[in-house]
DNA sequence: CGTATACTTGAATTGAGTCAATAAGTGTGG
DNA sequence: CCACACTTATTGACTCAATTCAAGTATACG
């Protein structure tokens, strides 16, 4: 994990979608200032659950996921986090979960305090973090039904169309996947084993409503279908 | 559902906990003049999913459940709210998730707008939602370990060592456990049926590690043993 | 006291997990 | 460019934890 001192903002590509989105370009400036751009290889962690907290961070490029590991190894991955998202919030003195690259990733690290005392200079900073765990909430909701009422089908289904459309808000398109995290991520952020996630996959391919081309790539091609299982209404 | 205009917070029982903990008495009096209160009876719905947000709550006396449901009438509690509780975060224009009594409950109602113009007066008010938002987060997160991960005896084992935490915090001992809501409230929040909860309630107490002398009541034995059930640290 | 609701228990079923083997990619260095 | 090692993904056969379906038993309530 390397780390240099920089001047990053001015030609960040998630400015737009970032905390930062809420301040001028001269207030960007002095939030400059406190920045610090970290750059990660694919596997390396960010930080470890348990670690004191002292930095949260801004996602530029790449993909980060989020996982609590229980005592005897099982893992849940509690999310995944693509340009522009922010990470840090849900925690109080130390982390609540590990934080790893899944590809190669870029941050911007905001010094904890030093974020805070910006606060009251800028009260439009906190008022974006409020909304964004807003945000994070409603999005944990529904990941509660995933893992706590959905078949292996309908949380498969939910993945793709939710990477689907967090792609399209990229302006990415999103029909054809490309799905930086591996089967056994997925089955650990869906409740499910990797091979219960890979059989889907097929049973899907198979079914016509996606295509496989070659892993990590995926193609929606029904994806109205997908979102009526998704949502549970394609009969029991 | 009714509602009056009276000035509850003077004799508030849950004031520490509440979001007004931040404020003081004078300050108290400014907000008491946007707050209503509100009576439920049991099983009455404050509001549904979809309902425009236009207010807040803070639970003052009772326990609501929230829950989400599938189209075909799977029900997914995503979180019980005990006295004290924030209720109204996790949503933008119109709230994620419905919210019933489970017993008879009073709240304070804000008005979203009027409590948002609030926070121009007294930030440390905006302060302490973002700080109950990440406590929320942190929940949030546990419990997606709980829904994805765990097993139906550490789920069972993880709500009672939860809800005895949640009852010492209240000054209430956490040994002798009343349990508000049914085995299906259960259930739906564990991601299991009621059945297999029953059957767990039950298998527990044939283990001596708790004790049902009569529903709604609940015994705690051993909850050194319960706890490591619940983190998953008595064998596979 | 009868009726509705909540809870428990049993038997049969099943969706997803586990274990095990194979196939398909990816990357490395000779 | 190919052979080897390594990781990721797929597929199959079997198992099992939890669900479903079906009674039956408490408990609360008007």
């Amino acid at each position: 994990m390397e780390s240099i001192r920089y001047s990053p903002c001015a030609a960040c590509e998630v400015r737009d979608r970032a905390v930062c989105s809420v301040l001028q370009p001269r207030e960007l400036e002095r939030l400059n200032s406190i920045v610090t751009e970290v750059w990660l290889n694919p596997g390396q962690i960010l930080f470890h659950q348990e670690d004191p907290a002292d930095s949260v961070f801004n996602v530029t490029r790449g993909h980060i996921r989020l996982l609590k590991l229980l005592a005897d190894g099982r893992r849940q991955v509690t999310g995944f986090l693509y340009p522009g998202d922010f990470l840090g919030l849900a925690y109080g003195t130390h982390y609540a979960c590990s934080a790893e690259a899944i590809d190669k990733v870029t941050l911007c690290r905001f010094p904890r305090g030093k974020l805070e005392a910006f606060f009251e200079e800028f009260p439009q900073l906190e008022k974006r973090l409020l909304q964004i765990a807003s945000n994070e909430l409603v999005a944990a909701q529904d990941q509660m039904v995933l893992l706590g009422r959905k078949s292996a089908v309908e949380k498969v289904a939910t993945f793709l169309i939710n990477f689907s459309r967090h792609a399209e808000r990229r302006g990415e398109g999103g029909t054809e996947l490309h799905l930086p995290m591996t089967r056994a991520d997925i089955g650990d952020y869906l409740g499910l084993s990797t091979e219960t996630t890979s059989r889907t996959l097929t049973q899907l391919t198979k079914d016509g409503l996606i295509e496989i081309p070659t892993p990590p790539r995926i193609v929606l091609r029904q994806k109205d279908m997908l979102e009526e299982i998704a949502e549970g209404e394609a009969g029991p």
